[in-house]
Order: C-alpha cells, then structure tokens, then sequence
DNA sequence: GCGAGACATTCGTGGCCGGCATGGATGTCG
DNA sequence: CGACATCCATGCCGGCCACGAATGTCTCGC
C-alpha cells in the first residue's frame, strides 16, 4: 500500500469526484481513477460506489478513510517534528559534566541555551570524567564537560572534543593571610602553612596529582564539602587549593591566589561528543554556548 | 515519502544493522542501504550514525521511529478493521422500517443478525415508507423496510427491492363473535357490527384505501394505539381491522379472521437498499435475515 | 597484515505510474 | 428525442524508480 494511494482516497473521499481530487491533486483524472481502482483491488473490497454524478464512499471505504487520514495526520506530524528538529523547535539534549563544571561553567552555558531554545528539554548528569565518557559511548548522553590532568591527556577514540578551557589551581587564603596581596605563589611558599584537603573524594586525587614532587602539604583538617572547606580557610584555620572552576563559589572574605605554572600545571577541560555520530543541531549550539561560557568564566 | 521507506527504516532500527534488516526483509544489502539514504535524503537530516559494526539512531532518527512505527500500526489496524469487515466482525448497518414492520418482522430479523455478528453495528429507525426511501437516497440510512399498497407499486428508480411478504388484512374479533371460528371472512358479513377505527393516523388511511368501495363501516370508537383498540374488541365493543404484521400483538382473548382476497387486495412489503450502491456482507446478511424472519412469521 | 563484516556505490533492467486519448454510461436541455 | 455535458474506465506508451548483482571502502579482530 503506498502513501499517495491513501491521499488520493482521502482527496477522492474529500471531493466526491474522481475528476475534482485529480485538479485538486494535478493528476489527471485517469491516474486518480486507477489508483482509487488499485487500491481497492489491493484490499480487496469496493471503497467507492460509482454514481452518475461522482462517487460514494462505502462501508468499508468509511472506515479505511478514519484509519487513512489519521495515517497522513501522523506523518504530516512527524515531518513537523523533523522540521522543529532542525530549528532546534524540539528535541532532546542530555549533558553529563564532572562536578566543579556544574559550579558555573555549565549552568551558564545551560542558561543560556535555554532561553535562546526553551522547546529543547536539555538535562544534566553530574558525574566523573571516566564515567561521562562511557555514557557517551553507550548512548547515554550526548555531551560530556569533561577534564584531563595535563600529564595524561584524553585520548579515548571514542569521543571527540573540544576543547574549553585550561583550568589553573587557585590556593585560597583568608584575607588576613601574609600573602593576601599577591596575584601570584610558589606551593613552598606554604611549607609553614597548614591545608585544609578535601577528604578522599575523587576531586582531592585528581588536584594532589598535579601538585609538583617534593611537596608534602601539612595536613590536619579534612572537609568534604567546598562550603566547610574555604569556612575554615576564612577562620583562619589554614589555607586550601581551590580548582578555579570552582572560585565563583567562594565567599570574598578569602583571598584567591594563582598558583605559579610551575608548581601545578593546567587541568584542560572539553566538551565530548561521541566520534562517528552526528551532532544534532542542538548539541552543535549547546557546544557553542559551553565555549562562550568558558571564555567569559 | 513512501511507507515501505517507513518500515524499512523501522527495520534498520530494530536490527541496528542495514544487512540484518535487509535480511528480515528479503532484500539486498543495497537495497537497503539506498532505501535509509534516500529517506535521509527526503527528510534532509542524518537518520543513522554509520558505525563500524553496524548503525546507531541519530536523534531525528529516534523523533521518527516514534511517528513511523505509529503510521505502520494504524496501517495494520485499517488492513484489520477491512478484514472484519469482510468477515462481519466490524461495521455498520443502519436499518429503517415501517411503524407495523417493527412490531415483529424487524426485531426477530434484528435478533438474528445481532446473535450471529455480535460486532456489527445495528441501528433501527421507524418511519413511514416516503421518508424511509429519502434517507435511503440522501445515505442516512443502509437498509429500509418499506410497503406498498397493492394499486400502486413502489417505482422509485432510487431503490433496489427484495420482497419480503405480501400482507393480508385480519378482522379482530372477540372469542364469542358469531363468526369467531371462521378463517376466511368478507367484509359484508360485518355490516351489522360496529367498527373500532385508528383514529386519522396513517395506518389507518393506509387500511382504508385497501377495502372495497361500497362498504361503510359503522365507527363510533376511535382508538389511536393497538393496545386500546384491541382491548376494546377483546371487552365485545366491536370488531377491528389488523395488518398481518401487528397480529404477533395480540392478546389471546380475541381472534384473527382473514379478509378474503376480494375484499382487501395484499399490501406489498420490501426490504429496500440504494440503487447502485454496493451492498456491505453485513447489509447482505441482514436482507437474508429479513427475507427468513419473513417466511416464518 | 590479512580476512571478515559492514556500509556505499555503480550499472543494468524490469515494473510501475504517470499523461494522452478514447470509450461508455448517465443526466440535462433545447 | 437527439445533442451535449459530465464523469468514470481503459488501452497505450514513455520515463523514472527501485531492485539485484558486483565491486569498492573502511574498520576490527586474529
């Protein structure tokens, strides 16, 4: 059974006349009685009755017109749909990020998105990079903000990325602190100071990987938490490292200092797709927004 | 668009692979292949991400799947609703009848069809021949029970009829009637008795354009419904003209002379359909029920 | 490094579906 | 009552499309 067969019936069924639907349709009258004729012979009953003055839908044509017009209604929607598609009217974006993206970088680039594409549903998944990439791989999600440890750069064939951004350490110190003032340190410049560390999260690992050898941090206060972390920073009770994507959610009675180059090179941040599988319009401008976000950090 | 492209593309789906599905679906390769392309190309978006083992929904993709598996599930449901039509298992037949005709001849026909195909739609409208043949003609109706008075047969070129039974008038009259053991009567006979007429309802002008001229009737009850006037005879006020079709109503208190012919000359009864129209298997079903219901009556 | 597996591409051909023209049936009007 | 108009059906033919077969290309796995 062919489509045009079912909007030739409905045009027939429409018009009450052969000849009418074939001008309304541009055939020509012979092409629109054979395919009605087809048609038929195909489901094997009559669906018009032939009357001197036009046709007639029979029984049978009565109830195939329900089923035709819904058929051609369902697929005028689906052309919709790819059309919205298209002009981003529609679809479906599913972003994964690592945590201390989701801090600023990535809820301003998912703002941003949203207002300028609010029929898109865009989600968010918080996760590690090792996982975002799997999610990615297995179909899970469509975009990852992930991070590489600059010793070690990301090279899963897998995805391809973009890149965002090169994050810096920052040490946070309270205002008060000796080297408040500067813009920038060197690590042994705390070797009298006390750090405040992250506990064992994942975060702690990564950033204590950067650190330069022949550092050994003194250590004595453990806070999971950002906010419990640079709140004994303020107290005086120590100093911290704070990835720089995280500083937006520092509270300014603490000073943040860059650390010098040396000491702890650049984590790179990118943005993962999948390699090998299209971008659809709405991941291409989500891309966008997450590189102009990074740019405006 | 054409469907075949919809269920190829739905097979590549559900396969993730063009050469599995092709071998689902009793093609090449190739085939195949070109059938995804040419659907990409109609659409104008990627549909599947080629991966090396096979093939991956894109997002568009996934948006259409939905839409196309809908469109190929109401074409199986139009393929099946066709299908019970053709086997009495669906439908609709909308069948009128005369006021005498539905007190007994239409319902056990009703009866019979309804417990035969349980599926078929069946609806009855009571009317009076003039009006019955338009809604046959104007399509509101499928089937009309119809009569004919013998002098003046039913022409309308509209119609096609299939005659049911020709009826004769009855003469109801109470059990201790003089002539209550008769079977065969003439209407002289009753010149003595006084009459139990219809009212002006139409019955009854129908009735009384059948008797013979010369014969005037001494009326001076006039009952509207069949119920008082047979009561009337059963109670010994007279006696009452009965149409053949409304005898299955009456009490057993009275009886039922048959008007020789001379005197009341048979009206026509037929099952009337639209001419040139094709008739459903359920309206051909219902005219078989009708011309039996007819004969055992 | 080679074979297996998957998709893309090219080429030739048969079938299908248009338009054109004609025929048949029916209703209408002078 | 005959000519005309209207509408549907059908025979014929040409073009286009889609299929099959074969070949090319890429990637993965052994």
């Amino acid at each position: 059974m062919h489509l045009q067969s079912l909007e030739v019936f409905r045009a027939v069924a429409r018009h009450r006349t052969i000849t009418g639907a074939a001008a309304e349709l541009r055939y020509t009258q012979s092409a629109v009685s054979r395919q009605v004729a087809a048609l038929e012979a195909e489901v094997g009953v009559r669906l018009f009755d032939r009357l001197p003055r036009g046709v007639a839908l029979t029984e049978e044509g009565r109830s195939l017109l329900g089923h035709a017009e819904a058929v051609l209604d369902r697929l005028a929607a689906a052309r919709r749909d790819l059309a919205d598609l298209r002009g981003l009217g529609a679809g479906r974006v599913r972003l994964g990020a690592f945590p201390t993206a989701v801090a600023a970088l990535v809820p301003r680039a998912m703002a941003a998105f949203r207002s300028a594409h609010p029929d898109v549903a865009l989600t968010l998944v918080e996760g590690l990079t090792p996982a975002l990439l799997e999610r990615l791989a297995a179909g899970d999600a469509d975009v990852a903000v992930v991070s590489a440890p600059p010793d070690r750069p990301l090279d899963d064939a897998r995805v391809r990325l973009r890149h965002l951004l090169d994050e810096h350490l920052l040490v946070a110190v309270p205002r008060g602190h000796r080297l408040a003032r500067r813009r920038v340190v060197r690590l042994a410049e705390f070797a009298d100071d006390y750090w405040i560390a992250g506990s064992a999260t994942v975060e702690d690992t990564l950033l204590r990987s950067t650190l330069p050898r022949g550092f050994r941090p003194r250590v004595d206060i453990v806070a999971a938490e950002w906010t419990g972390k640079l709140g004994c920073v303020a107290a005086g009770l120590g100093v911290a490292l704070v990835p720089e994507l995280a500083a937006r959610a520092t509270p300014a009675d603490l000073a943040l200092l860059r650390l010098h180059a040396d000491d702890a090179s650049a984590r790179r941040v990118f943005a993962a797709t999948p390699a090998g599988r299209t971008r659809s319009p709405a991941v291409r401008v989500l891309l966008d927004h997450l590189v102009r976000s990074a740019a405006d950090l």
